[in-house]
DNA sequence: AATGAATGAGTTTTCATTCAT
DNA sequence: TATGAATGAAAACTCATTCAT
């Protein structure tokens, strides 16, 4: 009633938030990302979303139904965008052992990189998997390092570099576990040891530790 | 049910707990070990944990405080366990391959039965290790299995039956790692790789893989 | 299902709408009291109705003005045509006695018959009849029926088949009475008696007992 | 925090809120009926309730779990009165004419006294009776009217002044009908008719009619 | 005429914590 | 030691309405 006439002078840009649905959904997606990661699914919080975004919070039920299918979305971007990056290692390229330390190379920066997709992999366990499970893309999106590691182990053994004790889905996860459990435990593991897990030291001999102890076991 | 809510109008007398302080005090921390574990520090219900405890809620502040503090005497709890547990393993009775096979096979044992142990390590990491940083208790209690690795390293040095390319620390984190994050992870693993990671079968095979990997590795 | 929030992408020009104006307002028209009759004014959904009619929500304050408009356009069309329907009951051409148990009968099978009027005229009567009072239209239409009982009566009275005791209005309530309470109330008296009284049985022994207690009322 | 030494001189009784069960649930109760007579199940606002309660609004959750269930305590209540008013009658002391024209005043009045009975009756039935099937306590309180009813007729019967046209359960229900649609629509009648229905002379003159009409109906 | 984007105020419900006894 | 009553702040989600195109 008394604010029919709302004097508003802001530019229709700024004022009726750029009304640019792209935009306005990936700023959306960004500030969940970064929530989620932070708080978990559900410590996060749909206000503090849509303020971040800078846009209003009804829109997150606009572009996303609601909070869960909000984290689902967001799932999907930081799988689909880790499986991006891992389709960019053409370990072909190089010789067996060369490839496969830069495949556990890669896992391990990867990781150190991106903290908010191992929270966000953590918290999403500890849902039992529910938003993964509901989700269609990210089922389909196989990891193409489990055949890459499955060729390049192939082209090791023929070139004598290699062992034959391991196959590529375990000695994947071993090689994934190993990078990710450093990062997803190093605030406990700092306390315990009584040691800044997250000097780029410590992180740097880390990550020597981890080449070398695969390549260690792979040895012939 | 429906009428669950209702305030229950027995006389004291009928209504009053053990008045037993210890056996509250260790019901409602076991009542907050399983909903921690379940639901997380922020997920955790104070209402849940004093239910589930049959005492009443206002207990939980009188006997820790608050809900952190309540938090923090289960980690500790949690940490006391699996100090205690690992005291247990006498590695110097055998003989270093022996030995460190055993120490693996623990690790990846201990985890495979106490989820909830996982589960609250995964949250304290999001928490920022605030509540282990508050105690005093954790931060005393070193595993015993860094020193017993090393002495084992040592003696399969002299052996001739393991290298000496890898730190007892590192060494450490790693057999951690192959199994913490094999159960930490099992149901997004299960969705992603279409396959049902907590099948007996599976958790067999891995666990072979996991004592392989290590031996590999330290192989002279 | 998951995505049925998502905005949809489709050209203007084929999202767009018949572009008739006259179908969509009586689509709005049909949707609202589907909507209004099953939730009420103020349960009832302004989405509901778009979505149910096939068109954007906006359009109801296009043609409309707003909610409470639409309401008062969907009273306004329920009382036309229960009065048009009125008017076709001619019962000048039958003796008296026929004539009443027409009336009562038809009122009685209208009622049976729209269940959405009933849950209209009660939820305006919740609402203090305020559309009704904005209406002009419906304030003219005064039901011919108490004309039509008035005469009928008159008729009856010189025959000697009627007694003079009741006016037309207070007769005209108590025939509507009759019908409305037991088809309004309907769901709260099948609880409370323990016996469906909707089921065709029961309605057919209501019909026969309101037609005999109104004739046995007006016998001299 | 900051607010833990709030100063609040207000006394316990005052501040406390009289900590006292009985009378916090009841005020409740009174609050509930008010606001959802007035504004239905849907459009009541738990907010509205515990503030003219005088109350936080969580004590609704308190002691009453949710909303619905607080609606079926009301509706509980308010069956419960009437029922207790219906006992209260003694028609067997009273000759049947007597007997009978008392117990359709009674009717008339109690609704004409209890607008807020219609109104909760009119919205539980919009809503398909579901908190009274909820209700083991309304299912189980039969009206004694339906019992009285049948000894009236047959004492009047056998007096030769009434005669057997009505079966008891129709007659009780006709009985409510002429008042109870007078009451509940009065709103829509009067802006129809264009006279006040709520006057304290039309509302003699309808219970005069009403009592009439049933009279006359049930003459030999 | 028609659409989807955007908004602000509100709704039920939840929760950790404190109070009074 | 133990209890149930009571609180204030916030959470997810909803809704009628308006804006920009």
């Amino acid at each position: 009633m008394s604010t029919d006439h709302r004097p508003d002078l802001k530019p229709a840009s700024v004022r009726g938030r750029s009304r640019d649905p792209v935009a306005t959904s990936q700023a959306l997606l960004d500030a969940a990302l970064s929530e989620f990661a932070e708080h978990g699914f559900e410590g996060g919080r749909v206000d503090r979303i849509a303020a971040q975004a800078g846009v209003n919070k009804q829109l997150v039920y606009h572009y996303f139904g609601n909070k869960d299918e909000l984290y689902r979305a967001v799932l999907e971007s930081v799988y689909r965008q880790i499986r991006e990056r891992e389709q960019e290692l053409h370990l072909g390229d190089a010789e067996p052992e060369e490839a496969m330390r830069r495949l556990v190379g890669f896992s391990f920066d990867y990781l150190a990189e991106n903290p908010q997709f191992i929270a966000l992999v953590n918290d999403e366990n500890r849902l039992a998997a529910r938003h993964l499970k509901a989700s269609e893309q990210v089922a389909a999106m196989h990891s193409p390092l489990v055949q890459q590691i499955e060729q390049t182990l192939l082209r090791g053994l023929k070139a004598g570099v290699f062992n034959d004790r391991f196959g590529p889905v375990n000695l994947y996860l071993s090689i994934a576990a190993l990078s990710f459990f450093y990062f997803s435990n190093k605030n406990t593991l700092s306390v315990i040891f009584d040691r800044d897990m997250t000097s780029s030291a410590q992180i740097a001999r880390r990550r020597q530790h981890v080449i070398e102890l695969v390549m260690a076991a792979l040895r012939p």
